[in-house]
DNA sequence: TCCAATTGAATTGTGCGCAATATAAATTCC
DNA sequence: GGAATTTATATTGCGCACAATTCAATTGGA
């Protein structure tokens, strides 16, 4: 009888434990938003159009596609968000000459000047945090490894 | 010259760990309720919801207020999901007779009965990590760590 | 006692996030 | 070359998530 007491207390635990850490993601995610919220209104900008602006930054005229296969992200959830991009003139949106399916997604010139500005916007998590760069590096690291073999289970 | 380009790269590295580990987080909570969701298809519930279950079968009858503090949301985000909840007659929404403004939330039979159900539904997670129990347990309570502190500084 | 301030929920509006579906263009296979 | 399949994006619908507002109930103070 104290080993099924046991066994099940085991079980509870490692159920308890995935609820926990699959929650504490959850919830930091918030946190990071909220923190982050009042310094992106200043620019106009929410958390995923700056993640898009982020990845424009770094590659500049690239399909739809592929800013998807970066940020984990699929058309339902880009294409309403880059018509807004270009709504605010930020980015343009051309559509493949050489394959008409494929619709270019470019920086305008504010888009590119937005850059700047952005610049002055994070480091308070640096100082909010209240870790070393280095704990931080190691935290990032152990977080990606973990959403990278939750997103290869997905792809079987 | 090379004092300045230094300082800049200094610079732009810390923004650019600030980025990461928000993404990180951000894209490792979606990863989560990815391979989530098949499961709780199955038991009728979103992710959000089922974390507002786990927080009743924890602990019952309480304002939505609680939920809220216990799972870090708002009204705004808690009325309609818990109406799908009272819809789906998991939960009964009942209002105070002591303090007409609080709704306590309290579980139908149903929504008990959920629970032998849902226990079975986790438990991917540990094997899908690849983790041990201790990693796992260390890496959520550093994650812990960050969230509070980040709320922390909204709370001035 | 009465009025001002606070509190707890609900409502409204905007923007993700994703499944399911649609559509059109390209590719493959015969 | 033409049918079948695949690929890239768009659309629709639903459910969060949250700011801002509203409203009723309660509390605190003068």
């Amino acid at each position: 009888m104290g080993t099924m007491v046991r066994k099940q207390t085991a079980a509870d635990q490692a159920l308890r434990l995935d609820n926990q850490i699959c929650f504490a993601v959850y919830s930091t995610a918030h946190a990071f938003n909220r923190v982050y919220k009042p310094l992106f209104d200043r620019l106009g900008l929410t958390y995923p159009q700056y993640l898009v602006m982020l990845a424009l930054w770094e590659r500049d005229d690239v399909p739809v596609k592929d800013l998807g296969e970066r940020l984990f992200l699929d058309s339902g959830t880009l294409t309403p968000l880059l018509k807004r991009l270009e709504a605010a003139e930020l980015v343009r949106r051309t559509r493949s000459t050489e394959d008409e399916r494929v619709v270019l997604i470019a920086l305008t010139q504010q888009g590119h000047a937005l850059r700047e500005k952005a610049k002055a916007v994070p480091q308070s998590i640096l100082a909010a945090s209240d870790c070393t760069v280095g704990e931080l590096l190691a935290m990032k690291d152990e977080i990606v490894a973990l959403r990278d073999r939750l997103n290869a289970v997905l792809g079987e």
